[in-house]
DNA sequence: AACATATAACGTAATAATGACATTTAATTA
DNA sequence: TAATTAAATGTCATTATTACGTTATATGTT
């Protein structure tokens, strides 16, 4: 059995884009804990999922494995962005009374990563924390600081979505150029004139036209297309463009 | 008296720029440890300073007052980048020696941090840590992992110098549009053309040309400019320009 | 005073990328 | 076969980029 460093945890952001509602969302899962009067619920909120880090463990191992129970998803795109490591950062009134009850209160510093995961491969079901999908603009109440690690981890994905093609993550293997529009404007925030988009996109050689289209549309059916990551290192020279 | 945090550090990467030897450099200190027998040195090379973050202290506050004693200086640029937390990363040969003379041998994960600093504002002399200036091409044998520490904020300085005006940082409050280039080119790894990198640059508003021009060189003295971070935030509109 | 030296500073033309704008096309369904 | 729905596309004016060599302005030297 390994022993976890008290002091030390992981957090995990989980990413999914949702194609029919067009909003990028978290996996949260809920905190609830109950007064002993059978009142209001002492503590009823969502937080992300983490968990502290073994002894001989990597910090990268700590966060897959998180991921894993959560997901069940290996190989997924992660990104550590920032550590939260106030000595303050989990004294809200809420906070203070779950952590009497689960028996932890030291100083706890925290790694937090970010996944993108493609949301459809996510099982909810068959998971015993009961994870749900919340728009990353319409979050519930969050306990801890896990509001502010939510916005930091948004935020350093609106920056690197600019300039690594990594929102292919969030997007199933064969995707169409709409959706692949719709989610770039969830993650920048703003919307983009189509003819524009396609021209700018259509030229990369790593974002590859299938000989396949949309079934089960009542409309005109969209070309499918995927991104090939083989031909992106290969044809990806570093433009070193300075862009400030 | 601040008790520490015994399995929590921070390692400071300082970069500056030479603008005379056209090399971006990194603060470092030497590593010293005799053998009883006054033989080869049991320990001789160089390390990035850091510490031990206290129980009453953010870990930004724990960088910054590392800074301070390590430079003398304050309001510097410091960008948090990446957590070092391998179970084994201080398990060399020399690191184990220089761990049971120092009195710590647990796991310890370490945030590292890089600070931009002007070079000609650190003085080196009145310092008890004797720092020394190395390029970043050329480092010398360096301790634990802390190679890896300054690759890798190596490659996050230059990616992100490519679409943040953080190049000031390293530059004299008045520069000259060639030392600009030279920093740029040295932090790039790629050479510019000078008329090309001019007419882009020299577009931006806050980008200032002073009534000012250098002093005592032997030959055209260049103009002087200087850079505007109110400016800067006023007038740059995030493109959203995708750039992948 | 004229010249040498050294580096700063600049211009042009061809090509590529961008921004702004509305219509046509191709499938399903009624 | 007509209606519906969303997919897909074209053009033009403006701006940005690339590639390239010459001129300007200071100091130092004779």
């Amino acid at each position: 059995m390994s022993k976890i460093i008290p002091n030390i945890s992981v957090d995990c952001v989980v990413f999914g884009f949702d194609t029919n509602t067009k909003s990028l969302n978290v996996l949260l899962i809920k905190r609830y804990l109950e007064s002993e009067d059978d009142d209001e619920p002492l503590v009823n909120d969502y937080v992300l999922t983490g968990y502290h880090t073994f002894e001989q463990e990597t910090i990268d191992e700590t966060a897959t494995r998180v991921l894993k129970e959560l997901t069940g998803l290996d190989n997924v795109y992660k990104k550590q962005f920032k550590v939260f490591g106030d000595p303050n950062r989990l004294m809200n009134e809420k906070d203070i009374i779950w952590a009497q009850n689960e028996n932890f209160n030291q100083r706890t510093i925290t790694i937090a990563y970010y996944f993108l995961v493609k949301t459809h491969e996510v099982d909810l079901e068959n998971n015993i924390h009961h994870p749900q999908w919340f728009p990353v603009n319409d979050l519930p109440e969050l306990g801890f600081d896990h509001r502010d690690i939510i916005n930091e981890a948004y935020a350093d994905l609106k920056e690197k979505a600019l300039y690594k093609p990594i929102i292919f993550e969030l997007l199933p293997d064969k995707f169409t150029f709409n959706e692949l529009q719709d989610t770039y404007e969830s993650i920048l925030g703003n919307e983009m004139d189509n003819r524009n988009f396609r021209r700018k996109l259509l030229t990369k050689k790593y974002i590859i036209a299938l000989d396949e289209k949309q079934v089960g549309v009542s409309k005109r059916p969209s070309q499918l297309f995927m991104f090939s990551k083989d031909v992106y290192q290969k044809t990806y020279k570093e433009s070193y463009l300075i862009n400030i």
